[in-house]
DNA sequence: GTTAGCACTCACCTTGATTGAGTGCTAACA
DNA sequence: TGTTAGCACTCAATCAAGGTGAGTGCTAAC
């Protein structure tokens, strides 16, 4: 494969990329001036079509790139690696990161995702090791009723209301809270959990109330709080000539609505910083003319985000890998500090991802 | 207008709410035996026309009720009254109200709401009257930092990570915990803050962190969090006919992902148990092939949500109206304890609306 | 190796005829 | 007077036929 044939193929996917019709010889021989006829760029696209590069939908109709020509093209772009920075700055005044809640910044990330792209954008909260327990506190809610609060290491609180029997003044949970913190804090949760009987017993004669969080931390242990999934983007898609097609409608909508399923599609395994997966390469049959373009992001605590678009298989690369870039800088910015916000004087919370 | 021209007047809405097609006068006079002539019932139909019941699309199609039609329809189904627990036991099966979050128990139900009638469903958190602080606490984070929850008495728990300069201890931390729930419970939120000041004084040497909560009471007040809104069955909504046409595919799809509008527009105002809204009658100008049938629920605290289905104007309005009324009922049961669930030893939070 | 020219293919559009569901009207009937 | 049969009429939807044009492959000349 020449350095011309390169040159022709790269036009055609920047030319396929932008109308989604297929694109012929003539095409390519008046826009993209290359000093030859369209005869020539009729042999040499021949040639392409042959090495698997190019598809043709039927005899009398243009040629449009394969999977393995977006391959080519993204790698190809991703090895000038010039891009990466190229939207920062207008990610920066899109996203300002200024939210108390971790789920409003991730919709918010989310947001500028799609709006800048115009495909679908997911983000994933941080997600990682298991969390260790660093301080524990019974906050007296009604009668009979107490908050329990888990500070983690990684900033994470879970909360839940438990119920009891009898009466518990305010001091006396605390008390209660102080000795459970020193006994259980340094450990997971599963580990608290197994230690949790013989803390009891020391503590004291609130079984039931033990019993109570016990039951909890159980019930935590094996079905953690569903993740939130930030979505944005979806009415986006349908502009897209590739979704006339209300069978693809359908397929795209029932997996935006089944978030744990989109996130185990965008979620990263690797801990590279970019992935490009194009149509049938990511192995999804519904995702079979999509591309998923994934990036990380990280926490001070060194847990790993995933930030992630969506959308045809000839998708902007370019534009989409460098938005992506950008807004992985951000977050990883934004929450590697140890409160997870920029900003002085800022209050924040980072909460309700397990 | 006879008792005839009401019965064929419901047959055609009925045909028409299956099959979503025109129609005919002989369909009427075969499948539903009036002991009538198709030339009768086209006589009838042509009355029904005159009246504003019946609209024809074109001189040779068969006739499509109208938004009046629909009006009496329901008002009819209505009067009688019979349908309002016709779904509460399959209802019953599918929505077990077993969850921990508030937005859990309301993302479960937007499930089953729009399994059970294959329409959009909307489900609204609580929301009424302002809360107020019941107990506040502070939990140390880490150094220089601490965690401030709020309990309120209806169940919800504000919280958010706050900075300070110096190290307090965990007993210094509590002992301010317990002076500020005695200084500020029984007040609202913007109560709290107007005295807080104040308080500050008499509380003592911790200007600097008191200052941080004022700061993030302050935020608070002005912009509350955005509440969670619950939406299930967006892809169920493109299997039906009239969603074959791109452009409602893309209103619906938008206003979905708006979800703050989407909740303006399903939410109830005045607290009646029930409203109808038939197409243009909802002043929506998307809405107008649109019905929206919604109803409320309450919790122990008084506090009203609303669970809604957002159809075409030709929606099963009687399993609609069934299953909302099952399911606010059994929502109103769930938060009708203290603790916002049913069931013995559960654990649970209200939390995350304002 | 490149290009002009030409025959060929095939999706797409237009046109026109056909079909069939449905109506409105009229006249006959109970 | 209300009901019905019959008939002419309308009009969306379907289909086949023909035309159009974008695009290709091949060949021969440069």
């Amino acid at each position: 494969m020449d350095d011309r044939k390169f040159r022709i193929l790269q036009a055609i996917i920047d030319d396929y990329i932008l109308t989604a019709e297929p694109v012929g010889s003539r095409t390519i021989s008046k826009k993209y001036d290359m000093g030859l006829s369209s005869a020539t760029i009729r042999n040499e696209m021949s040639d392409l079509e042959e090495l698997g590069y190019l598809d043709q939908p039927h005899v009398s109709a243009g040629r449009v790139p394969s999977a393995k020509a977006y391959r080519l093209y993204v790698d190809q772009l991703l090895e000038q690696g010039t891009l990466r920075n190229l939207d920062e700055e207008t990610v920066r005044a899109h996203f300002t990161g200024r939210a108390h809640q971790m789920e409003d910044i991730i919709d918010q990330a989310a947001q500028v995702l799609s709006t800048m792209t115009n495909y679908l954008a997911v983000v994933l909260p941080p997600s990682g090791r298991p969390p260790v327990i660093r301080n524990i506190q019974l906050v007296p809610v009604a009668t009979g009723s107490a908050l329990v609060v888990i500070v983690t290491d990684t900033g994470i609180v879970r909360d839940t209301v438990i119920r009891y029997n009898g009466q518990l003044s305010s001091d006396t949970l605390y008390a209660i809270s102080q000795a459970l913190t020193q006994e259980l804090s340094g450990k997971t949760l599963p580990e608290a959990l197994e230690v949790l009987p013989e803390v009891s017993r020391r503590v004291g004669d609130n079984a039931d109330l033990l019993r109570s969080l016990s039951g909890f931390l159980g019930e935590r242990k094996e079905k953690g709080r569903k993740p939130h999934v930030a979505v944005g983007g979806t009415s986006r898609m349908l502009t897209l000539p590739e979704y006339s097609d209300m069978e693809r409608v359908r397929n795209l909508l029932s997996l935006v609505e089944a978030r744990d399923r989109l996130a185990s599609i965008v979620r990263q395994n690797g801990n590279v910083q970019f992935t490009v997966r194009i149509g049938p390469e990511s192995g999804i049959p519904e995702m079979e003319n999509c591309s998923i373009v994934t990036a990380t992001y990280s926490t001070y605590s060194g847990q790993q985000g995933t930030i992630g678009v969506i959308g045809p298989t000839r998708m902007q690369y370019q534009k989409v890998i460098s938005v992506l870039s950008s807004m992985g800088q951000q977050l990883t910015e934004l929450f590697g500090h140890e409160d997870g916000h920029a900003g002085p004087g800022d209050s924040s919370d980072e909460r309700r991802h397990s």
